[in-house]
RNA sequence: GUGGGUGUAGCUCAGCUGGUGGUAGCACCUGGUUGUGGCCCAGGAGGUCGUGGGUUCAAGUCCCAUCACUCACCCCA
């Protein structure tokens, strides 16, 4: 019986995996234009921390999450809240007023897969904690257009305020009371839903829900003056930077730790899992958590959607390889002799392959070939004898003689010299992707 | 947890109303070139037809079960 990975657990092979690098790369580049610092955190939490910060009664707590029950801990099913704990745990508010975190890696729910949604998936996530300011909101925002913009993704910004604790319960019971004059309109899901959490009713996917709710009341219009003033600024900020947005009375966070602003990444190219990135405002966790009492405002980008969209690109052929040189031995005391040289020139830093299967020199010229070597050296048993090799351009074509005689320091140093200044290998790299 | 679709070579897939698994494409290996890549040509290797039962003289094909994958619902990045 063939061994496989786990249903919702992927691996990432060459050829994909680049561009995941790139994805990667281009968001440490971003984050740090904006002064954001790393922070990794185990993938293991304590139960407890998620949830107390992600709701008792959410489904990812409920029913999501891989937990190891004996011990009581689990998997992390989201960042912010492991990011959190370390926020506290380290007292990082006394080093700075606030603080720009960014963390890369996996997550875990136990849900059903379906494209763009796994059971590991991978997020990079981004909080500031202790700003209060409403244009770090829009900066944020800003910040996620910037990378998705960069990487050539499309998509369109939706944001939506959830409130405070002072504005949202009074919102809730006007929307409460909507829902229930049209109660048995609404499908069983949405019937569900006005017990569990009223809010969810507004962003069902049923037609007939959908219709019975469009003249529902919006929260934009419920909101207390700080918050209302707090949105307004938001608004400012975006249109201050050119960041392009549209109100969605609709939208809703599924975690409950949201207050304030929420917003979210939206494609159409990904199926059912529109959003590409999401988050918002959460200003009383981190006191909820047992840390002081400072706000928060972060998202989360979803690497696997991500990726999926720069491979659904047109022209997302898979990334070719290169390499600076290629090292043809031909025969057992050729290939003796070349051994140490491939390693002396890795040490001086080129990228170098060789065959060590004494396989022919057609077959050593098309692995170098595949391998997308700049350059060849042929070394046959004749030119042992005479001291020579032969360097092949590969990409022109051009052969020249070159002394072997004197020695592996001082080959490798002519080497170096010939095969280098073509090392333009990052930015092609970059290119071709 | 609920519903639909699909399982044939490493990958993409043919295989009609049951009658010996495809000269299919890509990829791989070897050769055409006694020591020279890409293109072309020739050859080669690669399969318990997802698995287990059943019907039948005969099952990749029909039936049942099961597993896996996949899309959607729920939920969510």
């Amino acid at each position: 019986m063939k061994i496989t990975a786990l249903n919702g657990f992927k691996d990432i092979v060459p050829g994909e995996v680049e561009l995941w690098q790139k994805v990667e790369t281009a968001a440490r580049d971003i984050f740090s234009r904006f002064n954001f610092s790393e922070i990794r955190m185990p993938i293991l939490e304590k139960t407890e921390l998620f949830a107390r910060s992600i709701g008792e009664t959410t489904d990812i707590v409920e029913k999501e999450m891989y937990t190891f029950i004996d011990k009581q801990i689990t998997m992390r099913p989201e960042a912010t809240a492991s990011l959190l704990r370390a926020y506290i745990q380290h007292g990082l508010h006394v080093q700075k007023p606030v603080q720009r975190l960014f963390t890369i890696g996996p997550m875990f729910r136990h849900e059903r897969p379906q494209m763009g949604r796994l059971r590991q998936f991978h997020q990079m996530d981004v909080e500031v904690i202790g700003a209060q300011n409403p244009r770090v909101d829009a900066e944020l925002m800003a910040m996620g257009a910037m990378l998705l913009e960069e990487l050539g993704v499309t998509v369109s910004l939706e944001l939506n305020s959830l409130g405070c604790p002072a504005c949202r319960p009074g919102f809730r019971k006007t929307l409460l009371d909507f829902i229930e004059d049209r109660y048995e309109a609404l499908c069983d899901d949405c019937k569900r839903r006005s017990n569990t959490n009223p809010l969810r009713v507004l962003d069902c996917k049923n037609p007939s829900c959908r219709a019975q709710v469009v003249e529902a009341p919006s929260i934009q219009e419920h909101l207390c003056q700080e918050c209302s003033d707090h949105f307004a600024v938001v608004q400012k900020g975006l249109q201050q930077l050119g960041v392009s947005y549209s109100l969605n009375k609709f939208m809703v966070r599924g975690l409950d730790y949201y207050t304030r602003t929420t917003f979210e990444f939206i494609t159409g190219d990904l199926g059912a899992q529109a959003a590409v990135g999401a988050g918002g405002r959460y200003d009383g966790l981190i006191e909820q958590l047992g840390g002081p009492k400072v706000p928060g405002i972060g998202f989360a980008l979803g690497m696997e959607r991500l990726v999926l969209l720069l491979q659904q690109k047109k022209g997302a052929e898979t990334v070719q390889g290169e390499m600076d040189l290629f090292v043809a031995g031909l025969g057992e005391t050729a290939s003796h002799f070349v051994f140490p040289l491939v390693h002396a020139l890795r040490r001086k830093g080129l990228q170098v392959a060789m065959d060590h299967e004494g396989r022919s020199l057609k077959s050593q010229m098309k692995q170098a070939n595949k391998a997308g070597a700049h350059y060849v050296l042929i070394v046959g048993e004749a030119e042992l004898e005479q001291g020579q090799a032969v360097l092949r351009n590969m990409d022109d074509q051009k052969q020249t003689d070159i002394e072997i005689g004197t020695g592996i320091d001082k080959l490798s140093q002519s080497l170096l010299e010939i095969c280098k200044p073509l090392d333009k290998f990052s930015d092609i790299l970059t290119k071709r992707i």
